[in-house]
DNA sequence: TTGTAAGCGTTATCAC
DNA sequence: GTGATAACGCTTACAA
């Protein structure tokens, strides 16, 4: 049998009352009191019951993560900067991975509106904006990064991707190159649409005409990024350059063009964006639009944790820099 | 004001007893109660209190999962397979990551023992054994991956990383080799330790003297692998091969060999284990021994959950087969 | 088949 | 400074 509250008030000869009072440091209670009851904590090693506790005050000092797959870097570090914030402030994180499904991501959702959370955060969420706002609503406080929802109780983190994205595509510009391709990720995903829209504005900026048979889907991931370069490749279109809306693609890129003897940087130039952990060791090396991962997750984790904590005045809005990380996929004779 | 059970129980003019009954898929009510009752959680969006069943049922469906860093690959695929398992199960994982501190995870594990989580799965621990006896004695159930203790409620998964380590340095020795380096990981380390002796039985079912000179330590991780391979470089010992504990040590090994011109695998050959995300993308590739990291998630995750829901006769060890991947780090002439 | 009432282990309120 | 008591929202005997 457990050990319980009054086990140790029995033992200490007080009340359970004042136990509860020295296990949360309420100032009141005697130091001789304070220390008896401490010595019984200790000897018994008694731990509080979090259920019991959480029932009594409604809240469970938990945050919730759902994120699309946590085996993709740029997830992880994210992840991982919630996680650091979260156990500075004594709180426990749930993580949830989606595969990025919307059905398993709704199912999880369902799992945590039983106030086992006081807070969710949302990483590259497929939701609809309304179902967003629906969590809002009931109460909860949600943080979200990769998209942007302006509600009371929605706090949002990004980058600005249209800048990135114009960044990236104007260095390609400054090597020379003048048709490049842009692999986009989800039709419906902000951050690639944002990525097009840097993407129209760099050509725009260089008089460059925006060509739409360049641009090519490739749903983020490493396969589609393959397949779509494929496709284009299959068009007999001419092109010097690829930009490609996260490194995953990239990926994909660099397979096709080794199966079929094309040289990087030589023949193609290509950038990325996410600066994920792989994209440092390739040959050649791939420059990239690296985003503040950790901070992100640092942040987005201090903002909930403040809102949860009924402060008020939280700017519901923090755009962090992203900046270019030249390597050699992008570099004319850099070897 | 959240809605509550008794106001489900009001709408449908029903008792409290029967919604639960409802919730809990008891086949006893009658089918018309059970859709009217539903009906009226559907339209109040009711959704049970956790914290107030976790009180009443003494568990909480959820598993701790203590973890040395999420950023590792080979972690965070394990944790990959525990959360698929998981939730499979309608089960939520909170992820705790230690970032390698010892103190930290005993931090984590003392946040953890307030009962709000039914089991912990230890992946790569630094506790010493008689702290994690300490954890199954007090009730809870414990999966450990990484190392192995026979108590009662551990459960373990491992993979034979003698087997795995000989089979890495008998293949460096079938392709001419005879002397290999060994980079090991934490000292202390159950891995790092069988992996050594997979190392010298290698050598030994050749004839090949043991020479602990030629063992180093690089703590499993990039940076240590540099530091080691470096102080080993110093000796002026003479080797063409390097068997590194891990993938990530051997990432260090490509960069000293890189920034002194020294050709992977002309002049040196290198194979790792782990099978990391990166290792495919080196060039040249990197020869590895692979761990059925999702499946040993997956399988620890399974044994967890039967023993928490009292299962009996469960195998207290799995033991899971590795098996070499050979790329082109370790082949001669493979370009 | 359904309902009543007790109890899970805390903490908040109000007395003392 | 300390203690008695009610309440948090659910499930589970037991009764009907």
């Amino acid at each position: 049998m457990d050990i319980k509250i009054v086990d140790v008030a029995k033992i200490a000869k007080v009340s359970p009352t004042t136990v509860s009072r020295v296990l949360n440091n309420n100032p009141i209670v005697k130091p001789e009191t304070r220390d008896a009851v401490l010595k019984v904590i200790e000897e018994l090693r008694y731990v509080p019951h979090a259920a019991a506790k959480n029932l009594r005050q409604q809240k469970t000092m938990t945050i919730g993560v759902i994120v699309s797959d946590i085996k993709v870097s740029y997830n992880t570090d994210i992840v991982k900067g919630i996680q650091t914030k979260a156990y500075a402030q004594k709180y426990k994180v749930v993580i949830c991975d989606t595969q990025n499904d919307l059905d398993i991501e709704r199912e999880y959702l369902r799992l945590l509106m039983d106030r086992s959370v006081d807070g969710v955060i949302l990483v590259a969420s497929l939701l609809p904006e309304q179902e967003i706002v629906d969590l809002a609503e009931r109460g909860l406080a949600v943080g979200l990064i990769g998209r942007r929802i302006d509600h009371d109780n929605v706090l949002n983190v990004h980058t600005d991707n249209v800048k990135a994205a114009k960044d990236a595509v104007e260095h390609l510009i400054s090597q020379g190159h003048r048709d490049i391709v842009f692999l986009s990720g989800y039709a419906n995903a902000k951050d690639s649409y944002d990525r097009l829209e840097g993407y129209i504005k760099a050509l725009g900026a260089h008089s460059i005409p925006f060509r739409p048979e360049l641009v090519e889907n490739g749903n983020f991931n490493e396969t589609g990024g393959y397949e779509a370069f494929k496709r284009l490749s299959g068009k007999g279109l001419a092109f010097t350059a690829v930009f490609s809306a996260n490194d995953e693609m990239a990926l994909g890129v660099y397979e096709y063009c080794n199966q079929n003897g094309i040289s990087l940087p030589g023949e193609l130039a290509i950038i990325g964006v996410d600066n994920d952990r792989v994209s440092k060791y390739l040959t050649p090396s791939l420059s990239t639009i690296d985003q503040p991962k950790y901070d992100m997750g640092l942040l987005v984790a201090d903002k909930l944790i403040r809102c949860m904590n009924g402060e008020m005045g939280i700017p519901r809005l923090s755009v962090l820099e992203s900046h270019l990380v030249i390597r050699q996929s992008s570099v004319m004779y850099s070897r």
